[in-house]
DNA sequence: ATAATTAATTAGAGTAATTCTAAACTTGAC
DNA sequence: GTCAAGTTTAGAATTACTCTAATTAATTAT
Protein backbone atom coordinates (compact mmCIF):
# COMPACT_ATOMS: atom_id res chain seq x y z
CA UNK A 1 0.00 0.00 0.00
CA UNK A 2 2.16 3.00 -0.71
CA UNK A 3 -0.33 5.92 -1.80
CA UNK A 4 -3.21 5.26 0.38
CA UNK A 5 -4.64 8.77 0.11
CA UNK A 6 -4.18 9.32 -3.49
CA UNK A 7 -7.91 8.89 -4.10
CA UNK A 8 -8.68 10.92 -1.15
CA UNK A 9 -6.77 13.54 -2.59
CA UNK A 10 -8.51 13.13 -5.90
CA UNK A 11 -11.81 13.31 -4.76
CA UNK A 12 -10.57 16.85 -2.86
CA UNK A 13 -9.09 18.12 -5.92
CA UNK A 14 -12.15 17.18 -7.84
CA UNK A 15 -14.15 19.32 -5.73
CA UNK A 16 -12.13 22.22 -5.96
CA UNK A 17 -10.94 22.04 -2.57
CA UNK A 18 -6.62 22.28 -1.60
CA UNK A 19 -6.27 18.85 -0.25
CA UNK A 20 -4.48 19.64 3.26
CA UNK A 21 -3.66 17.23 6.00
CA UNK A 22 -6.53 17.91 7.27
CA UNK A 23 -9.12 17.68 4.52
CA UNK A 24 -6.91 14.79 3.74
CA UNK A 25 -7.57 12.88 6.91
CA UNK A 26 -11.01 13.66 7.13
CA UNK A 27 -12.47 12.47 4.08
CA UNK A 28 -10.30 9.55 4.90
CA UNK A 29 -11.83 8.54 7.59
CA UNK A 30 -15.27 9.13 6.42
CA UNK A 31 -15.23 8.01 2.50
CA UNK A 32 -13.29 4.78 3.73
CA UNK A 33 -15.45 3.41 6.10
CA UNK A 34 -18.85 2.40 4.03
CA UNK A 35 -21.99 3.89 4.46
CA UNK A 36 -21.68 6.10 7.83
CA UNK A 37 -23.61 9.08 9.94
CA UNK A 38 -21.68 10.73 12.22
CA UNK A 39 -21.67 14.37 13.80
CA UNK A 40 -18.92 16.52 13.95
CA UNK A 41 -18.37 15.83 17.09
CA UNK A 42 -17.85 11.67 16.28
CA UNK A 43 -15.50 12.63 13.66
CA UNK A 44 -13.77 14.75 15.57
CA UNK A 45 -13.14 12.21 18.10
CA UNK A 46 -12.23 9.88 15.33
CA UNK A 47 -9.72 12.27 14.13
CA UNK A 48 -8.10 12.44 17.21
CA UNK A 49 -8.09 8.66 17.63
CA UNK A 50 -6.22 8.11 14.68
CA UNK A 51 -4.14 10.46 15.54
CA UNK A 52 -4.93 13.46 13.65
CA UNK A 53 -4.52 16.95 14.82
CA UNK A 54 -7.34 18.99 13.58
CA UNK A 55 -9.24 21.48 15.56
CA UNK A 56 -12.98 21.60 15.69
CA UNK A 57 -13.51 24.58 13.70
CA UNK A 58 -11.91 22.47 10.66
CA UNK A 59 -13.80 19.70 11.34
CA UNK A 60 -17.11 22.10 10.70
CA UNK A 61 -15.69 23.82 8.16
CA UNK A 62 -14.54 20.38 6.24
CA UNK A 63 -18.19 18.71 6.62
CA UNK A 64 -19.71 22.04 5.18
CA UNK A 65 -17.51 22.17 2.11
CA UNK A 66 -17.64 18.47 1.66
CA UNK A 67 -21.53 18.98 2.03
CA UNK A 68 -21.90 21.54 -0.26
CA UNK A 69 -19.33 19.90 -2.99
CA UNK A 70 -22.18 17.21 -2.94
CA UNK A 71 -20.01 14.55 -1.35
CA UNK A 72 -21.98 14.86 2.08
CA UNK A 73 -25.64 14.74 2.85
CA UNK A 74 -26.64 16.94 6.22
CA UNK A 75 -29.35 14.81 8.02
CA UNK A 76 -31.55 16.68 10.17
CA UNK A 77 -33.23 14.32 13.18
CA UNK A 78 -32.78 16.04 16.59
CA UNK A 79 -33.15 19.46 17.91
CA UNK A 80 -30.12 20.86 17.77
CA UNK A 81 -27.51 18.17 16.14
CA UNK A 82 -26.66 17.47 12.87
CA UNK A 83 -24.81 14.47 11.41
CA UNK A 84 -23.75 13.79 8.14
CA UNK A 85 -24.15 11.20 5.95
CA UNK A 86 -21.40 9.42 3.29
CA UNK A 87 -24.36 7.63 1.76
CA UNK A 88 -25.23 10.69 -1.53
CA UNK A 89 -27.29 8.44 -3.75
CA UNK A 90 -31.05 9.33 -3.29
CA UNK A 91 -32.22 7.79 0.04
CA UNK A 92 -34.38 8.13 3.09
CA UNK A 93 -33.38 7.42 7.15
CA UNK A 94 -35.02 5.46 9.68
CA UNK A 95 -33.93 7.45 13.22
CA UNK A 96 -34.65 5.33 16.35
CA UNK A 97 -35.94 8.09 18.76
CA UNK A 98 -35.33 5.80 21.75
CA UNK A 99 -31.42 4.64 20.70
CA UNK A 100 -31.03 8.10 18.85
CA UNK A 101 -29.23 5.66 15.87
CA UNK A 102 -29.72 7.17 12.48
CA UNK A 103 -30.28 4.48 10.02
CA UNK A 104 -30.86 3.86 5.70
CA UNK A 105 -34.02 3.20 4.28
CA UNK A 106 -33.24 0.59 1.12
CA UNK A 107 -34.26 2.65 -1.81
CA UNK A 108 -36.36 -0.01 -2.90
CA UNK A 109 -38.28 -0.54 0.84
CA UNK A 110 -40.10 3.15 0.29
CA UNK A 111 -41.32 5.43 -2.48
CA UNK A 112 -42.94 8.32 -2.82
CA UNK A 113 -45.59 8.01 -5.31
CA UNK A 114 -46.55 11.67 -6.29
CA UNK A 115 -44.54 15.01 -6.14
CA UNK A 116 -46.17 17.69 -5.02
CA UNK A 117 -46.44 21.25 -6.84
CA UNK A 118 -43.88 23.65 -5.37
CA UNK A 119 -45.07 26.74 -4.29
CA UNK A 120 -45.31 29.72 -6.90
CA UNK A 121 -41.64 30.95 -7.57
CA UNK A 122 -39.90 27.81 -6.16
CA UNK A 123 -38.29 24.73 -7.55
CA UNK A 124 -37.70 21.34 -5.89
CA UNK A 125 -34.27 20.60 -4.74
CA UNK A 126 -34.66 17.90 -2.67
CA UNK A 127 -37.49 15.26 -0.52
CA UNK A 128 -35.98 13.77 2.63
CA UNK A 129 -37.91 11.32 4.58
CA UNK A 130 -37.55 10.45 7.94
CA UNK A 131 -39.25 7.51 9.58
CA UNK A 132 -39.48 7.99 13.45
CA UNK A 133 -39.07 4.62 14.88
CA UNK A 134 -39.30 3.34 18.93
CA UNK A 135 -38.20 0.28 20.15
CA UNK A 136 -41.13 -2.12 21.12
CA UNK A 137 -41.86 -2.64 24.60
CA UNK B 1 -67.99 37.78 23.29
CA UNK B 2 -68.50 37.09 26.58
CA UNK B 3 -65.84 34.26 27.41
CA UNK B 4 -62.99 34.50 24.63
CA UNK B 5 -60.69 32.22 26.34
CA UNK B 6 -63.47 29.32 27.67
CA UNK B 7 -62.40 26.90 24.27
CA UNK B 8 -58.52 27.52 24.78
CA UNK B 9 -59.47 26.70 28.27
CA UNK B 10 -61.00 23.50 27.59
CA UNK B 11 -58.47 22.25 25.37
CA UNK B 12 -55.99 22.84 28.08
CA UNK B 13 -58.41 20.87 30.81
CA UNK B 14 -58.67 18.36 28.56
CA UNK B 15 -54.77 17.89 28.37
CA UNK B 16 -54.74 17.28 31.52
CA UNK B 17 -53.33 20.79 31.76
CA UNK B 18 -53.98 23.82 34.36
CA UNK B 19 -55.04 26.91 32.76
CA UNK B 20 -52.99 29.37 33.67
CA UNK B 21 -52.74 32.51 32.50
CA UNK B 22 -49.63 31.97 30.50
CA UNK B 23 -50.64 28.59 29.41
CA UNK B 24 -54.39 30.11 28.25
CA UNK B 25 -52.38 33.10 26.58
CA UNK B 26 -49.69 31.42 24.28
CA UNK B 27 -52.24 28.37 23.13
CA UNK B 28 -54.98 31.11 22.47
CA UNK B 29 -52.50 32.98 20.47
CA UNK B 30 -51.32 29.28 18.64
CA UNK B 31 -54.69 28.47 18.35
CA UNK B 32 -56.67 31.02 17.09
CA UNK B 33 -54.54 32.58 13.97
CA UNK B 34 -55.42 29.60 11.66
CA UNK B 35 -52.37 26.63 10.83
CA UNK B 36 -49.39 28.50 12.17
CA UNK B 37 -45.41 27.40 12.16
CA UNK B 38 -43.42 28.93 14.83
CA UNK B 39 -40.21 29.13 16.75
CA UNK B 40 -40.38 29.91 20.89
CA UNK B 41 -39.04 32.93 20.03
CA UNK B 42 -41.61 34.15 17.78
CA UNK B 43 -44.41 32.99 19.95
CA UNK B 44 -42.46 34.44 22.43
CA UNK B 45 -42.37 37.94 20.78
CA UNK B 46 -46.09 37.92 19.47
CA UNK B 47 -47.02 37.13 23.52
CA UNK B 48 -45.17 40.06 24.35
CA UNK B 49 -46.65 42.09 21.45
CA UNK B 50 -50.26 40.96 22.77
CA UNK B 51 -49.42 42.42 26.32
CA UNK B 52 -48.94 38.81 27.69
CA UNK B 53 -46.34 38.49 30.58
CA UNK B 54 -44.37 34.99 29.93
CA UNK B 55 -40.76 33.86 30.28
CA UNK B 56 -39.19 32.38 27.35
CA UNK B 57 -38.44 29.06 29.52
CA UNK B 58 -42.33 29.09 29.76
CA UNK B 59 -42.81 29.39 26.54
CA UNK B 60 -40.53 26.69 25.50
CA UNK B 61 -42.34 24.44 28.66
CA UNK B 62 -45.72 25.05 27.29
CA UNK B 63 -44.71 24.23 23.96
CA UNK B 64 -43.35 20.99 24.92
CA UNK B 65 -46.38 19.80 26.94
CA UNK B 66 -48.61 20.76 23.92
CA UNK B 67 -46.67 18.77 22.21
CA UNK B 68 -46.81 15.76 24.22
CA UNK B 69 -50.51 16.33 24.68
CA UNK B 70 -50.69 16.26 20.72
CA UNK B 71 -52.04 19.41 20.09
CA UNK B 72 -49.05 20.64 18.41
CA UNK B 73 -46.50 18.96 16.09
CA UNK B 74 -42.40 19.45 16.25
CA UNK B 75 -40.69 19.91 12.25
CA UNK B 76 -37.15 19.89 12.18
CA UNK B 77 -35.61 21.47 9.09
CA UNK B 78 -33.04 23.86 9.99
CA UNK B 79 -30.07 22.77 12.43
CA UNK B 80 -30.33 24.46 15.54
CA UNK B 81 -34.10 25.50 14.99
CA UNK B 82 -37.36 23.95 16.14
CA UNK B 83 -40.75 24.81 13.97
CA UNK B 84 -43.67 23.83 15.75
CA UNK B 85 -46.81 23.61 13.77
CA UNK B 86 -50.70 23.71 15.16
CA UNK B 87 -51.84 21.42 11.84
CA UNK B 88 -51.69 18.18 13.61
CA UNK B 89 -53.45 15.89 10.93
CA UNK B 90 -50.97 14.40 8.94
CA UNK B 91 -49.50 16.47 6.37
CA UNK B 92 -45.88 17.31 5.17
CA UNK B 93 -44.19 20.13 4.72
CA UNK B 94 -42.28 22.12 2.10
CA UNK B 95 -39.34 24.11 3.29
CA UNK B 96 -38.30 27.47 1.36
CA UNK B 97 -34.28 27.12 1.86
CA UNK B 98 -33.86 31.12 0.79
CA UNK B 99 -36.83 32.45 2.59
CA UNK B 100 -36.64 30.03 5.70
CA UNK B 101 -40.15 29.82 5.11
CA UNK B 102 -42.10 26.65 5.80
CA UNK B 103 -45.37 25.46 4.62
CA UNK B 104 -47.72 22.50 4.91
CA UNK B 105 -48.12 20.38 1.49
CA UNK B 106 -52.07 19.68 1.10
CA UNK B 107 -52.11 16.18 1.75
CA UNK B 108 -53.17 14.92 -1.65
CA UNK B 109 -50.33 16.48 -3.60
CA UNK B 110 -47.83 13.95 -1.92
CA UNK B 111 -48.23 10.27 -0.77
CA UNK B 112 -46.14 7.04 -0.04
CA UNK B 113 -46.72 4.18 -1.77
CA UNK B 114 -45.10 1.93 0.69
CA UNK B 115 -44.24 1.98 4.04
CA UNK B 116 -40.59 -0.04 4.82
CA UNK B 117 -40.14 -2.38 7.06
CA UNK B 118 -38.94 -0.89 10.76
CA UNK B 119 -35.58 -2.35 11.75
CA UNK B 120 -35.73 -5.50 13.99
CA UNK B 121 -37.50 -4.65 17.72
CA UNK B 122 -38.88 -1.09 16.55
CA UNK B 123 -42.17 0.27 15.66
CA UNK B 124 -43.13 3.04 13.26
CA UNK B 125 -43.85 6.31 15.04
CA UNK B 126 -44.48 9.06 12.67
CA UNK B 127 -43.14 9.86 9.06
CA UNK B 128 -42.10 12.84 8.22
CA UNK B 129 -41.51 14.13 4.70
CA UNK B 130 -39.61 17.74 4.17
CA UNK B 131 -39.48 18.60 0.65
CA UNK B 132 -37.16 21.51 0.49
CA UNK B 133 -37.51 24.23 -2.21
CA UNK B 134 -35.23 26.88 -4.11
CA UNK B 135 -36.27 30.56 -4.88
CA UNK B 136 -36.37 30.32 -9.33
CA UNK B 137 -33.83 32.05 -10.35
C1' DA C 1 -63.80 32.64 51.89
C1' DT C 2 -59.22 31.07 53.81
C1' DA C 3 -55.69 28.23 54.48
C1' DA C 4 -53.09 24.44 52.90
C1' DT C 5 -51.36 21.93 49.08
C1' DT C 6 -49.66 21.38 44.80
C1' DA C 7 -48.21 22.88 40.43
C1' DA C 8 -46.41 26.51 37.41
C1' DT C 9 -43.58 30.50 36.46
C1' DT C 10 -39.50 33.09 36.69
C1' DA C 11 -34.83 35.19 36.23
C1' DG C 12 -30.79 34.05 35.51
C1' DA C 13 -27.19 30.71 35.29
C1' DG C 14 -25.76 26.77 32.64
C1' DT C 15 -25.05 23.85 28.53
C1' DA C 16 -24.25 22.15 23.93
C1' DA C 17 -23.67 22.77 19.23
C1' DT C 18 -22.03 25.67 16.14
C1' DT C 19 -19.85 29.97 14.16
C1' DC C 20 -16.69 33.75 14.20
C1' DT C 21 -12.19 36.16 14.40
C1' DA C 22 -7.82 37.47 13.52
C1' DA C 23 -3.26 35.61 13.92
C1' DA C 24 -0.20 31.82 12.48
C1' DC C 25 0.67 28.39 9.21
C1' DT C 26 0.42 25.53 4.67
C1' DT C 27 0.14 24.97 0.04
C1' DG C 28 1.04 25.47 -4.79
C1' DA C 29 2.90 28.45 -8.45
C1' DC C 30 6.74 30.63 -10.04
C1' DG D 1 13.20 29.08 -2.00
C1' DT D 2 9.68 33.04 -2.13
C1' DC D 3 5.31 34.77 -2.20
C1' DA D 4 0.36 35.16 -2.50
C1' DA D 5 -3.60 32.96 -1.53
C1' DG D 6 -6.02 29.79 0.97
C1' DT D 7 -6.31 27.07 5.56
C1' DT D 8 -6.11 26.14 10.20
C1' DT D 9 -6.29 27.38 14.87
C1' DA D 10 -7.50 28.60 19.76
C1' DG D 11 -10.48 30.74 21.98
C1' DA D 12 -14.20 33.96 22.26
C1' DA D 13 -18.93 34.65 20.77
C1' DT D 14 -23.44 33.27 19.54
C1' DT D 15 -27.65 30.74 19.53
C1' DA D 16 -31.13 27.83 20.97
C1' DC D 17 -32.42 25.66 24.54
C1' DT D 18 -32.52 23.58 29.51
C1' DC D 19 -31.98 23.73 34.44
C1' DT D 20 -32.43 25.45 39.18
C1' DA D 21 -34.17 27.03 43.20
C1' DA D 22 -37.08 30.64 44.79
C1' DT D 23 -41.50 32.99 44.10
C1' DT D 24 -46.13 33.02 42.77
C1' DA D 25 -50.49 31.26 41.18
C1' DA D 26 -54.14 27.68 40.85
C1' DT D 27 -56.69 24.10 43.11
C1' DT D 28 -58.45 21.54 47.13
C1' DA D 29 -59.81 21.04 51.64
C1' DT D 30 -61.66 23.36 55.50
Amino acid sequence: MSRPYTQTIDILRTAGLRPTRQRVGLSYILFNGGDRHVTADQLHSEADAAGLKVSLATVYNTLHQLCDAGLLAEVLVEPGRSYFDTNISVHHHFFNMDTGELADIPPDEISVQQLPTPPEGTAIDQVSIIVRVRQNP
